[in-house]
DNA sequence: ACGCTTACCGAGCAACCGGTAGGTTTAGTC
DNA sequence: GACTAAACCTACCGGTTGCTCGGTAAGCGT
């Protein structure tokens, strides 16, 4: 009873939900995506996406759980925290995927009201991302940052940034360089660093 | 027949609807507030607002409104920049207002989906902060700030910042400090200052 | 006293919402 | 080839949504 075993046909097929559904919530929000709509996209007819997920929270569940799987990759990144040039890499990655970045903005953004089943995620999202930056700020430059900071003041920073860079280039994709913006921030973690 | 001339008693009611309308935003998000339930919080029927704002976009104009003429008092915040000093004791007094926090950021993030009534308020909102903290570093620095960033360069991850930390804060209010925060953006800004 | 505007409210409506009940078809297993 | 479970669909339901229609009562300038 607690879910439905799935064929490879099937897991493939929950896949497609989940990416229509990502889709969805880009265009229109969680609050904003009605099943139909996902289906529709998806293919199908609401009543069979409700076979996949039994609701929409497990739609929801199945989104934030794809995203934990694509960007850490299984992958302990406290343990085995990245370069801060990896980090670069990523904002980079993400500026070529507008469509991703939008859908978890919209969902960071949202899950801030009273009783939003994406609240909780984000919660521990956040301790955990901010101590993985810790961990890649303490990997480039041990307990003190040349701007004096520990990595610990420093990581809610870098966290802040990624989030911040992302809403100001979503309303203005074309004219906001958001990877520019990123290296002006490492500069001025370090301004040592080559321009 | 643009809208309703309203009397002095009139426009103390349209107050008193805003402000309901900012809580329950913040509860509940703009797709989420119903008009029936913003109505009930300010003490009259849903038909009865209905009669101050005539669709639940423009209640929301009014809400922007609202948040514009509060947040700038008339001034011209690019024109007369406010010193950096002044800046932190935004962060600050926000950390004290947290449904008004909460009520933006919510609708910051609702903003980023495609058809949004509130997304063309965001981007010419970020331009002119971008523009007013840019004027706001220029005028503590010059041209060249400490780490050898332009004000340009600086001012969109400073209002990146901003934005960021309130996600954070807002996810964990009594365990995550806000204003210290943004004070160790400060000394990164200018490490030279005292800790 | 009269008329006009403002300030509401009750009833109702079409559209849509997430979810259930109960089926039928398809695919895989023994 | 029988059986089972997965993979759907049609039909439907009660609730909510934003909004319109058509009022009524109170204030106010003349």
């Amino acid at each position: 009873m607690p879910s439905i075993q799935h064929s490879a046909r099937g897991h493939a097929r929950r896949d497609e939900i989940v990416r229509a559904a990502i889709e969805t919530i880009a265009e229109r929000g969680y609050r904003g995506a009605s099943l139909a709509a996902v289906a529709e996209k998806a293919g199908l007819s609401q009543q069979g996406l409700l076979h996949y997920f039994r609701s929409k929270e497990d739609l929801l569940i199945g989104v934030l759980q794809w995203r934990h799987e694509t960007d850490t990759g299984g992958r302990d990144i406290v343990a085995e925290p990245m370069s801060l040039a990896a980090t670069q890499g990523v904002v980079e990655a993400n500026a070529h995927r507008e469509a991703i970045v939008r859908t978890f903005s919209v969902l960071l953004g949202e899950s801030v009201t009273g009783d939003h089943p994406a609240a909780e995620y984000f919660r521990l999202r956040y301790r955990r991302v901010r101590e993985a930056m810790t961990a890649t700020l303490r990997l480039e430059w041990g307990d003190r940052l040349p701007s004096g900071l520990t990595p610990e003041e420093a990581a809610p920073l870098a966290v802040a940034i990624m989030d911040g860079l992302q809403f100001q280039w979503l309303h203005e994709p074309e004219s906001f360089d958001m990877p520019a913006a990123f290296r002006a921030f490492v500069r001025l973690l370090d301004p040592k660093a080559a321009p």
